[in-house]
RNA sequence: GUGGCUGUAGCUCACCAGGUAGAGCACCGGAUUGUGACUCCGGAGGUAGUGGGUUCAAGACCCAUCAGCCACCCCA
């Protein structure tokens, strides 16, 4: 055991692990590209009063999870704990809001909380925000991304949409009254932590999971009916736009979301696959940070997407990318060896698809042929006199039976060919 | 932040009424001279998370600490 080891709750992801990251990245990529959005990158550090404003001055993240701390300017900063607050100010900074825009973005963020499978102290988000659309299409459009790359994945059957709609800032304010007077005369039937909430931010007791607690909650006035007429128009078309295109959801009017900016539309995506850490990608409007942020008023609406746990899910389902090289080279003395890199080099010039492993540091030919399977190449590609005194290559099958055969020069080219398109169809 | 469980070779684990550790897999080498996988033989690898304490003696008991896991909490 050696005497360092990462810090509590941030992780290595080793190289067996990462193939599927790239995998999940690039799926992502090619979905979200689809789509028209562009990528931006903000930085990792961001005043705290940055996130305060907007996430909430008493929400959780803000008051017991962000790492924050004093520069030597003295100056109050924190590593961001989320990513749309860096991406609203890097829009807003910038004037890039003139018209409708779409964004993404993908890093790592941290929030000082007990690790548990699912949940790390640094962990890696991917976010999607467009500007400037304050129709339901919007909304519709970021769910029907988020179901593409689902089906990408392969785990479109293993996750639910739940969604809900809170309100206006109004409404909701309205209805936060009113929930708060029923829930006063209950206090003594709450959970503790819904008891200390009844004063800081009582719509989160709604998705408490305290049985007690639920038995009150159930009773608690519906806040449908203190929806103004716009969000409620705005949710109807909204669900009818998901029904047009047959994406099903769960109706979650308890759904209230742990972040204070979303108004109208708030949505998570569900798993049962992962233990209590269940929601996978979690988003909904916010159309008043812009403005907040001091930019011109402009309706927005976005998610993030938490990626420990979509490569979790994937591994549950045994999805596994692999990076096996197609060719492993062999060769039986230091002659060959040069001529064999040579090739090697060649090949990869020429055959820029083909993953090209060569044999280094020399060992018997057994052993060699040992590391060779052990790579999980598909073929072995050995140099030795008899090659280099004929003009050939031997080629030798190591996922089938087949025998080994000697390739010439333009042989040798014809099987790469092959080899090529072969590999670049598994990749499709 | 609260409660609980766990921590022995790279990995998965075992042993032991407390007497200074073992298996499987993985790794390295060999089974005749240029060839992997299966089999056989051999080898290397652990100050038992860390630090204290109890004891003639502790990986085994006690305390602390660190880390992981589960639930709460939180959210991605």
């Amino acid at each position: 055991m050696s005497q360092y080891r990462a810090v509590r709750g941030m992780v290595d992801v080793l190289p067996d692990e990462t193939p599927l990251w790239q995998m999940l990245e690039q799926t992502a990529r090619d979905v979200i590209g689809a789509h028209g959005y562009s990528e931006i990158r903000t930085p990792l550090v961001e005043r705290t009063d940055l996130f305060a404003r907007s996430i909430g001055e008493v929400t959780d993240i803000v008051e017991k999870e962000m790492y924050s701390f004093a520069d030597r300017n003295d100056e109050g900063l924190s590593l961001r704990p989320e990513g749309t607050a860096s991406t609203v100010r890097a829009m807003v900074q910038h004037n890039l809001i003139q018209s409708a825009q779409r964004v993404w973005y993908m890093g790592p963020m941290f929030r000082y909380e007990r690790p548990q499978k699912g949940r790390q102290r640094q962990f890696h988000q991917l976010g999607v925000e467009a500007f400037g659309v304050p129709t339901p299409d919007q909304d519709a459009e970021l769910l029907l991304l988020c179901r593409q790359w689902w089906r990408r994945l392969g785990i479109d059957d293993v996750v639910t949409l739940e969604l809900n709609t809170i309100g206006s800032a109004e409404s909701r304010h309205a209805y936060k009254q009113a929930l708060t007077a029923y829930l006063r005369q209950h206090v003594e039937s709450l959970d503790e932590d819904s008891q200390r909430r009844l004063a800081t931010n009582p719509l989160r007791i709604l998705d408490s999971k305290s049985a007690a607690t639920q038995n009150v909650v159930a009773g608690a006035p519906a806040m449908a009916r203190f929806l103004d007429d716009e969000s409620k128009a705005h949710h109807d078309q909204l669900c009818e736009l998901l029904g047009q295109a047959g994406l099903s959801f769960v109706a979650n009017p308890n759904l209230v979301r742990g972040l204070d900016y979303y108004n109208k539309t708030v949505f998570e995506w569900t798993t049962d696959r992962l233990g209590a850490q269940a929601t996978v990608c979690g988003g909904g409007r916010y159309d008043g940070m812009v403005g907040q942020f001091g930019g011109k008023a402009t309706p927005a609406a976005g998610f993030a997407a938490g990626l420990e746990r979509l490569v979790m899910l994937l591994q549950s389902l045994e999805v596994d990318a692999l990076d096996h090289p197609d060719l492993y080279v062999i060769s039986a003395d230091s002659n060959a060896l040069s001529q064999a890199m040579l090739e090697a080099d060649r090949i990869r010039t020429e055959f820029p698809g083909l993953r090209v492993v060569q044999h280094l540091g020399g060992a018997s030919l057994k052993s060699q042929f040992k590391r060779a399977d052990k790579s999980g190449a598909s073929w072995a590609m050995v140099y030795g006199p008899d090659e280099l005194a004929q003009g050939t290559v031997t080629v030798k099958p190591l996922r089938t039976n087949e025998e080994q055969t000697s390739l010439d020069r333009g042989a040798l080219n014809d099987f790469l060919h092959r080899l090529e398109r072969l590999a670049s169809d598994i990749e499709e």
